[in-house]
DNA sequence: CCAGTAGTACACAGGTCGGTGCACCGCCGT
DNA sequence: ACGGCGGTGCACCGACCTGTGTACTACTGG
């Protein structure tokens, strides 16, 4: 009964923490396939047949495990997302409780967006360009991530004693500040151009961590 | 002998203006067109039937104007790219002689990226964003574009006396908050977020200058 | 042993993609 | 009056698109 076709669209187990446990499902292997065609060369851009073909897996494998291409881009979606929470809870642990490392951590975690060896920029950000009409649910799930990043930033900093309405502000700033890191580095290519926002983001929120602070 | 099919890619006049002016010639219908559906639905999902009857022009046309969609599209990303200098152009003589007004003169011209009533963020980075292979000549056109609002940026703050080094270096944090601001005023789908960057690119660039001044 | 389940291989449907070939038409300069 | 040129309209090409139907195979639990 678990994970067919029609069974509800659960959040999604990592596929590379599953492959690295040595399961290689179909499933697994699919959303693996999913992610390497997907963030190389778009969604539009990557048909079904080369899909199932890139996973080493039927066609029919795919319409019955996601029902549909949109099925299977959510689920890709659902994996990016969770993987990029999952991370982020563990850089947050390792910055301790400097308020300002803990929002670094966050640059941290955008530099590291790739699949493998190619740097192309956020993918959920990247998905949401191709994705045209504005009821999308797909597009929701994306506007929902990059909210709860810029409400995060804000709880960091109202934690530290910045007031509320300046935290909430510096968190959109810092929002800002990591999507413009990632899509220029997306452009160029490069995933280190990511902490060329390092400087920025300091920047920004230490004076007033320090101004809450003294 | 102008504006034949196998004319060299020149930089094309902005069909907005030449519409404006009353050209309403198949070559700026084509442009025009091709803007509103690259923008709004994405490059992969425009195909050249809708394009052509976008326009109201044959499909033959858009082959004998263009040569190929590929050729539409580097015309498009001309015409874009082409548009916004303008613009800035325009923007910074308002600005007057104070740097920062300059450089937010900037923010104020990419909040104003849109065709029309819909705003889904930068046209040259969401192109890009579909634009695969490295080599892509589009892609190096985006590039470009790009580095020249880093290096402006820096030069204004040049000018005002900030340090080489340290504008540059301001340069490409205000590229990364402009870039920044239009991909999540993109996701958002409203333009008006785009000058949320305002205070923070202030933040960023006024101590520059004021140091540099006093 | 046997039924059920999950996956494969492959053909196929209906449609769209980018792009071309061709006959035709209206307009404009000479 | 006429020729040419730019544009139209339409049929057409091969390739590819998402999605389905079907027969076959391999495994697994009772």
């Amino acid at each position: 009964m678990s994970s067919t076709a029609d069974a509800p669209a659960a959040t999604f187990s990592d596929p590379v923490e599953a492959f690295e446990n040595g399961d290689d499902d179909v499933r697994t292997r699919l959303l693996l396939a999913a992610e390497r065609c997907f963030y190389r060369v778009g969604i539009t851009a990557s048909g079904v047949d080369a899909l199932a073909a890139e996973a080493g897996v039927s066609k029919r494998t795919l319409y019955n495990q996601f029902g549909s291409k949109e099925g299977l881009v959510a689920a890709y979606l659902e994996v990016r997302e969770g993987r990029w929470q999952h991370r982020l809870e563990q850089l947050l642990e390792e910055a301790g409780d400097d308020p300002v490392e803990q929002v670094l951590a966050y640059v941290h975690g955008y530099a590291i967006c790739p699949v493998d060896d190619v740097f192309r920029g956020c993918a959920l950000i990247n998905a949401a360009a191709e994705l045209a009409d504005p009821g999308d649910p797909s597009l929701e799930l994306v506007v929902a991530s990059i909210d709860k990043v810029g409400e995060g930033v804000a709880d960091i900093l109202a934690g530290a004693g910045v007031p509320r309405e300046r935290a909430r502000e510096l968190g959109n700033h810092v929002l800002i500040a990591l999507e413009g890191a990632v899509a220029v580095a997306g452009i160029r290519r490069d995933g280190d151009e990511v902490l060329r926002a390092l400087d920025l983001v300091r920047a920004l929120v230490e004076p007033a961590v320090t101004a809450a602070r003294g």
